[in-house]
DNA sequence: CATACTCTGGCAATCGATTACGCCGTCACC
DNA sequence: GGTGACGGCGTAATCGATTGCCAGAGTATG
């Protein structure tokens, strides 16, 4: 802790260097001319100070901090973590920096971060939160800078950075059927989750095109999490234990399932196949590892953020599709097997 | 992206109200005297004006900008997240945020972070870096606003929150020997982690205690991470296919040297049985579920919140230990069995 | 030698809040 | 009715940077 001394300020650099402070500010931003002793002398001054411009004063003046806000449904859930660490990469390289806020699954939490970045005059917002509500929604319309949302349905009045979470999900299903399964269980997300319904829309297609009645392609909800996924698999079992495949709203669901499965005795992908959605790290952490459709997590993070920055730093920016999707990719693993015969 | 108003300001407010800004800031701020219709005036200018105060201009004057910096290695280990969480938790009750930036392993990074933190004004800084080199710490020693550091050895000028990483590995490592394992390998982080050293005294200690001799602990090096543990694991068969049990720096080494293990054919525990550190979220994922050594994450993130917190809000703090160390608890799953016989 | 132009660099305004200071008016008490 | 206390609120300084404008010195040109 010790002493916190003020930190020297332009003024004490100026004064040390025998130049006004209009004259350092020019030298250290390198712009405007300045004989070479000048500049000599302001960055020894500022060298031997350890000068550091103060970015809140700066941001003031400039009307701009170079930050973008990021706001996500979970940092825990391991799809974020890397969907965060590729917008930080490209915010440095663009010279933003990011405030994260991590909802937990809390709307009015996302709320919350939605004014404390407003309050601390965010120049952009990147909302990769599953969940939205209609109140949250009119204040992103309304926001007073820039916003991205990622995995949203596409086609309202912000720009969005989505996968192609219906055909992600047809695709698995698709090679769930290819392997011979003709009852299989979808355990969905929170209904409210944003991507819940297209992912849930691919299961339906997929398997009705192939003929498989409704009854043989039940539905059960979760809740995007290790625990949804166990309880489901549960009530799964006690009344359609004839399904053979179960698909899964995303990763950590499916992980739960493969815990449900191991606790009731069931085999994987023996007795049942299952598969999931995302591939995050985990993924081919767990035995067996999962089958899966990957999204572009870092691409996501990375477009987000690119997409922001090209606004900011060109205003009257022509403004590129405001609607983007990413495709999603099928990542064989093992946890999906052959039907059992009979 | 829309028009992009200038936001409203509190003259925006105080002309409304027909008052000053004086009167704006008081009456928001609830100090002073102020009639009720003032107040009343002034909050329905504020509301209906949609006023929000600049952080920045707020942060300017009041020389604090009430956001703390938190420093963490690598936002994709699982670890990690949950320690996040419980700062941003801890740290909103307080009235701060956190301002995040993950290292990604990279020294030069952190340097980045911490200059970047500094710019910005954070009013403190956490850093829970595995790794922080003799430069690093010189500067934090230096720096200009209170730090705490996460499981640093305890001792130096900083204030520390550490577990107990000796008495952590001991347990879980007495733990072997007490399931009758007589040869245990030790798959170490990288030496640059400053948690690799006493853990793996930790191990030392314990082994050499039970009179198991040198030759009979091998220990190998890893870097933290799934490939580091595989990658071990893959050594080790190949040198030592005699030892009956494996500890690991961490949870993530464990699930690396899970999966090397399944590859070779292996059981766990049958064959082999293994342990992790940390507790993280997926060491109860895999298969078998891993046993392993809990870390107090989240009470480390909130800690070190409100120690910061308390010395902000109370400059002349008396100073609570400097060094706090948490305890950690033996976590049984199903990765550790008892030595096979012969 | 005078005029014009280019370099340099200082002065001062500005960003949006907070707050010390002090003025004015009202009320109470003697 | 005079005076002191105090409530209510406006004026202006301040935080630390950036930048438009302009002055003075120096140089070039006619």
């Amino acid at each position: 802790m010790a002493d916190r001394p003020t930190p020297t300020t332009i003024r004490d650099v100026a004064d040390r260097a025998g130049v006004s402070t209009a004259t350092v500010s020019r030298v250290l931003a390198g712009v405007g001319n300045a004989r070479p002793d000048t500049v000599a002398a302001v960055r020894a001054a500022a060298g031997e100070l350890g000068y550091r411009p103060s970015g809140v004063a700066r941001s003031l003046r400039m009307q701009r901090t170079r930050t973008l806000g990021l706001i996500v449904t979970d940092i825990q859930n391991p799809f974020f973590p890397e969907l965060v660490l590729a917008a930080d990469v490209a915010a440095r390289t663009a010279g933003y920096s990011i405030l994260l806020g991590s909802a937990a699954y809390d709307e009015s939490r996302t709320m919350h971060y939605l004014d404390l970045m407003v309050d601390r005059r965010v120049d952009g917002l990147i909302i990769a939160s599953s969940q939205i509500s209609a109140e949250g929604l009119r204040w992103l319309v309304a926001s007073p800078v820039p916003v991205v949302i990622l995995n949203a349905e596409p086609g309202g009045a912000l720009a969005t950075i989505t996968s192609d979470n219906v055909g992600g999900m047809a695709m698995i299903v698709t090679h769930l059927l290819s392997l011979g399964h003709r009852r299989i269980a979808y355990i969905r997300g929170r209904p409210s989750f944003t991507a819940d319904v297209p992912r849930l829309e691919g299961f339906r297609r997929t398997v009705s095109a192939a003929g498989i009645p409704e009854r043989d392609a039940p539905e059960l909800e979760g809740d995007g999490q290790v625990s949804g996924g166990e309880a489901a698999v549960a009530t799964l079992l006690a009344t359609r234990p004839d399904v053979t495949a179960i698909a899964c709203y995303n990763d950590v669901t499916a992980i739960g399932v493969l815990r449900g499965l191991r606790t009731a005795g069931l085999r994987v992908p023996g007795d049942v196949s299952v598969v999931g959605c995302d591939d995050i790290d985990a993924a081919s952490w767990v035995a067996p590892a999962l089958t899966t459709a990957a999204q572009e997590k870092a691409a996501m993070g990375r477009l987000a953020v690119e997409r922001i920055a090209a606004v900011l730093d060109d205003p009257d920016h022509a403004g590129p599709p405001r609607a983007t999707m990413l495709p999603m990719t099928l990542r064989l693993r093992e946890s999906a097997g052959p039907a059992p015969v009979g």
